[in-house]
DNA sequence: AACTATTTATAAGA
DNA sequence: TTCTTATAAATAGTT
């Protein structure tokens, strides 16, 4: 455009092609400068030379992360899906997972089982009738447990006092109480205090409950007695 | 830069601004194509207009993802660093919730509950036994629902055959068994022949099971009655 | 990097 | 929008 007009063609001759690409690049930069400010937009221009360096011009305004967002807002294009395509296959599944998970705890709450049929509601009810003889056992084993050792302590205190009563010896005598060794296995609710732990109501039904459990269980609750050391 | 110098700031006339808008993208795409094509180098160039619209210009031989790609590399910044963060941090939400869910799911099915205290044992308990109680209902719902139906059809084909044997006509008449209008209510899983349907064993219990709903399946089952039409 | 002849881009008007 | 055209700006080839 100057001295002489040229083909729009490459540059064979390196070092004019650099020169070219220098001046040319600069002239770029300058009207999209004056683009952006005459006509109050957003320009991002990447240049990638020949020789793999990278000169890039953004509006002052923006950023080239910001116009780069708009672009693939704009087109719809997503042009890190396929970087990404792994994690959101991975996400997506989640998400359904959950859905499903959701979806059987509200069953197994007695929600939503109106759309089921019967044979569904047959099984689920066979289910959670087996699951909560589970629950059911191990609750009264824990308490179990913690009556037969709470039974043991107040079985040695008596022998301490009867003791301590027949030696008629009244003086403050190192007798303690020994750990009866009971298998207390997990008593934190129990010894936590919980209130209500020997209000509750006797559940309707405990039809697998192993005999002994049951009948120490029944007389403590029947009688409303309470354990105290 | 013709018929007189202009001042390089915003256009404030808006058809002007806009005028020249148009002129200089195109110039300037004119002169990013040649530069692309004089100086064997790739260009993106990415302009949004003050009114929202997006105009790009992309060198023949690229796509502007890879110009984008080469750009991340070379300057080592991760445009979607953000976007994969926050894909990140969901992923690690979902799967946490999801650890959760199937625990939930778990004690629910009566696993796991080794390690639970007294007191949650006992919420667990009351929370499964008011779900079980749920589940019943909706099951001797459908079920009475059905055999309500069959009565009603039942009695009906008995009216009629009575009425034929009375009448001494053996002819082919148009006698039909019109639907009796019963709730029929989500029956697929009974109607669609599930096995065992009505060789089910009793649940030992149905605290709140309604009283004419229990005696008509209980003299169903105990009788092995079986629907037929 | 500077110079400058020339081409190219474009502002304003139609 | 597009065309026109006077003029500003860019730049190819040279130094």
């Amino acid at each position: 455009m100057a001295r002489g007009k040229i083909q729009i063609k490459r540059i064979e001759n390196a070092t004019n092609r650099q020169v070219t690409y220098s001046k040319r690049r600069k002239g770029l930069f300058k009207k999209a400068d004056e683009l952006s400010i005459l006509c109050d937009s957003k320009v991002s221009l990447l240049i990638l030379s020949g020789t793999g360096k990278l000169h890039e011009y953004i509006s002052p305004s923006t950023t080239t992360k910001q116009v780069i967002d708009q672009y693939q807002r704009t087109t719809g294009i997503d042009l890190w899906s396929a970087q990404y395509e792994g994690m959101q296959e991975n996400l997506k599944k989640l998400k359904e997972k959950n859905r499903s998970l959701r979806r059987q705890i509200r069953q197994r709450r007695g929600e939503g089982v109106d759309n089921l049929d019967f044979g569904e509601l047959l099984a689920l009810d066979q289910e959670m009738e087996a699951a909560v003889q589970l629950v059911r056992e191990r609750k009264y084993k824990v308490m179990s447990n913690q009556i037969d050792t709470t039974n043991k302590k107040l079985k040695q205190a008596k022998q301490i006092n009867r003791a301590l009563l027949t030696d008629g010896i009244n003086d403050d005598s190192d007798y303690g109480l020994v750990d009866a060794g009971g298998d207390y296995d997990s008593v934190t609710g129990y010894s936590n205090g919980i209130p209500g732990v020997f209000a509750l109501r006797l559940q309707p039904n405990q039809p697998t409950l192993h005999n002994d459990a049951e009948s120490v269980l029944t007389s403590c609750l029947s009688s409303n007695w309470r354990v105290k050391i």
